[in-house]
DNA sequence: GCCAACGTTGGC
DNA sequence: GCCAACGTTGGC
């Protein structure tokens, strides 16, 4: 899940017991968190337009998707006035801290890992939901590991 | 701040 | 259903 850490950053999610994602306005990443997110399922917490990009840490989901309070709420940015109540369209899920890397995981080092190559994250995927697979997912920490990066 | 790439909108 | 125009994303 990407975040821009101006906005809502690892350490911001570690100050809560939980945070539901919400101002997701993209369907395919709506979609993802509708269809494929379960409880207990980890997360790479990924910062975005700023100065260390890359992936800050983990997180768990710990509720499953529900509708999107924001797109009803007119003083919200991410209000969306063609959402039917009845009929929401758009759901987040609700995701914990688990852990904080010592340092950001630069988007750098990923691209030189050929095993990545084929993530959204590294080919011009804007989704700020996207999938990891399992060897994806233990390629990134055993990178994470090799840097020093974890606890 | 730039700008390429992408997703969405809306006229037809 | 096509596709041009537009707005947004996000690395650099």
């Amino acid at each position: 899940m990407k975040t821009e850490p101006s906005e809502f950053s690892i350490d911001d999610l570690h100050k809560v017991s939980s945070e539901p994602w919400d101002g997701i306005r993209n369907y395919q990443a709506r979609n993802f968190m509708r269809d494929d997110m379960h409880c207990k399922d980890r997360v790479f917490i990924y910062h975005s337009s700023c100065k260390h990009i890359g992936v800050a840490g983990l997180a768990e989901v710990v509720a499953e998707a529900h509708p999107d309070a924001s797109q009803f709420d007119p003083h919200s940015k991410y209000h969306d006035p063609k959402s039917d109540p009845e009929d929401p369209r758009w759901v987040c899920v609700d995701v914990a801290f688990v852990s904080r890397f010592r340092d950001v995981l630069p988007l750098s080092r990923l691209r030189e890992e050929p095993a990545l190559a084929d993530m959204p994250l590294l080919n011009k995927s804007r989704l700020s939901v996207q999938p990891v697979s399992a060897d994806q997912w233990r390629v990134i920490m055993d990178l994470a590991r090799s840097e020093g990066l974890l606890d």
